[in-house]
DNA sequence: CTCCCGATAT
DNA sequence: ATATCAGGAG
């Protein structure tokens, strides 16, 4: 396991590789925002992105979502996957937020966490990028890259994972540490093909470590 | 734990 | 062909 030092040697290197690490889902508001990042579950940002470009040009408000059928929406969101139980999420999520919130979305993490299809991680990335609060969340870049690295252990829970993230980094960085995070699992250390043999991160990673070692084998 | 699920990379 | 993708709900 890394020690405190460690890490923050392993996250000042991710700031060299990604500088501008941000949150890459296309969105002009809160709303659009929550919309995005539901959509975005077990599915890549590239093509959510592809799909709200057209989505918020129809659909503005949580009004317009109520307008049309559910099946007129499934439609719409087709392409992402899981869109059975995505356009369900978002009509019902529109009218609470119609209902409960003024049309407006909430701004703290235990009302958004009531909403349909907005879980712990969604809602961390709602505060985070459009209320500006300090939230660390958890998604399978940010799992994958703390596990290989030593940041946390292998068998931990998603939840075991955020808490381990917010003891060991400053409240102040967790915003810009969690996007680091992400980018250098998305576009570095990734999932099936991890990029060991040039990774500043190797002498400190077991993970890393134990592939370069298979690798030499072959 | 399982199910939801199409698009893309490997 | 199979693994993976800014997960959440039952």
């Amino acid at each position: 396991m890394l020690n405190k030092k460690q890490i923050h040697i392993c996250l000042d290197e991710m700031r060299k590789m990604f500088p501008d690490a941000h949150c890459e889902l296309r969105h002009e508001n809160p709303f659009e925002l929550v919309i995005a990042v539901l959509l975005s579950a077990q599915c890549t940002d590239a093509l959510v992105n592809k799909v709200t470009k057209g989505l918020f040009e129809k659909y503005k408000t949580p009004h317009d979502y109520l307008e049309v059928t559910l099946e007129e929406l499934q439609q719409d969101i087709r392409s992402i996957g899981l869109y059975r139980n995505k356009a369900k999420n978002i009509q019902k999520l529109c009218e609470i937020l119609l209902k409960e919130y003024g049309g407006e979305v909430p701004k703290e993490h235990s009302e958004l966490v009531k909403l349909p299809g907005v879980g712990r991680k969604t809602a961390n990335v709602v505060v985070s990028v459009a209320f500006g609060e300090p939230a660390l969340a958890v998604d399978t870049h940010v799992e994958r890259v703390s596990k290989r690295l030593g940041i946390c252990r292998w068998k931990d829970s998603v939840l075991e994972v955020e808490k381990t993230l917010m003891g060991k980094i400053p409240r102040d960085e967790w915003s810009e540490t969690h996007h680091r995070l992400i980018f250098f699992g998305r576009y570095h250390c990734k999932a099936q093909s991890p990029q060991c043999d040039v990774c500043p991160l190797l002498d400190l990673c077991r993970e890393g470590q134990k592939r370069m070692k298979k690798k030499e084998k072959i």
